[in-house]
DNA sequence: CACGGAAAAATTTGATCATATTGTAGAAGT
DNA sequence: ACTTCTACAATATGATCAAATTTTTCCGTG
């Protein structure tokens, strides 16, 4: 048994291609790789990733049941442009969401999920004193999807990334804008509320979080119509 | 032009398959005609609808990610039933968002729209009165997103219809348990609250609705463990 | 000789692909 | 401006392959 790959190490689990694929287009929808407004066709896809229709099919209907992508009535899919409009909707339940979520994360939170969040924060300020844009949203997207972990609410939780993967192309485009320098966020004082065990602090800390960020947002918004 | 359908009336849209097989399956498990644990299967359902399997593939995937089934690890899919385990997160969700909606629905409702909740609710009383469970689950479902549409909020409605999708089984089960009669609403309230254009008495109409409904649920569950 | 459990065959079901069909958008012609 | 035609992309099917479950078989043990 001394081959290569015979059969002694079970091959563990191919990861099956629709999973693949899914991933792959949640990745450049939730980080902007993709613009609002831009057509995701499946033969398109279906090239560019090789793989058949049928697995790029599911990851499509996917992420267009969870938001991501929008389908346009005639048969045609894209990434949603119109999002901007809602952004109220988006900014109340997160400002009901995070701090909600936050409170339990803080009752359940162990001193290795502390260390863990810490390390991708630290990770994230690197990215805004190099100002890679990229970088820092897949960063503060981890770090508010760790604490969504760490609160063990897997539904409150789903409801959250579902917004996250609606707002990731304006995001993106807003950012773009102002550049990650001016995105202050509340990370280190939920952080501190955290180790103290103080829920209303924590609490707070996502609030004001949130808020703060959304305001730059509206703001950058209320500027120029945005979005072509 | 006095033929049948030659071509003078184009055939308006037929509706894809892969859609019917979604509204098919969606609305078995939002009413319970599949119970928690169900298996589900392509080719079970490819046979029971006669659809080709790539549209049932989709339906399903799709009901996935909105949390109406489950994916069971090994590839495997069925009807969720632990999703009692998460009822604290269900009921304050709905707690959150049912009462939120009424508000902006109290706002924006036309004389029409207040015409339509009271004829759904009209038929709700019917069905409880003939203790018709299955009526009675389709129409207090139908109210409340009637409530949803009218509030005009679809990011906000789409999280509040995929709670009634996760739980819809579950639902039943208990319902089923301790007949309708015993399940009071607060239609009426809110219906009163809407024509007064009061804000406040509409949120907490639908408040009462979800948490009395809720606190049934739980009664019913703590009795007996439920479910096998 | 009957029982229990492990190994192996058989069946069921999911995953993927190649292909045929149908509908939509856009170009060309009237 | 309206209709017809053409090209392209989505929809849908059935076949094929792989994985997992279930059933069967076989052997060792009490």
């Amino acid at each position: 048994m001394p081959e290569d790959t015979p059969k002694p190490a079970r091959t563990p689990a191919p990861p099956p291609v629709h999973e693949v694929v899914y991933r792959r287009l949640r990745d450049m929808v939730l980080f902007g790789d993709l613009a609002p407004g831009d057509p995701v066709t499946i033969q398109g896809l279906s090239q560019d990733l090789d793989a058949g229709m049928t697995p790029v099919r599911e990851a499509i209907r996917r992420l267009i049941a969870e938001g991501a992508l929008e389908f346009q009535g005639n048969r045609r899919v894209c990434v949603p442009g119109t999002m901007l409009a809602h952004i109220d909707e988006y900014i109340i339940a997160r400002q009901w969401l995070d701090p909600h979520m936050a409170r339990l994360a803080t009752r359940r939170a162990s001193a290795h999920d502390l260390k863990e969040l810490e390390r991708i924060d630290k990770r994230l300020d690197k990215a805004i004193a190099r100002n890679d844009l990229r970088a820092y949203l897949e960063l503060n997207y981890q770090f508010h999807s760790q604490v969504y972990a760490i609160a063990n609410t897997p539904i409150l939780a789903g409801m959250a990334e579902g917004l996250w993967l609606r707002f990731g192309p304006m995001l993106r485009v807003v950012c773009a804008r102002m550049g990650a320098q001016n995105l202050p966020d509340r990370h280190k004082e939920l952080l501190q509320a955290m180790e103290a065990r103080d829920e209303d602090a924590a609490a707070q800390a996502l609030w004001e979080d949130v808020t703060q960020g959304m305001d730059q947002v509206r703001a950058a918004f209320d500027d120029q119509s945005v979005i072509g």
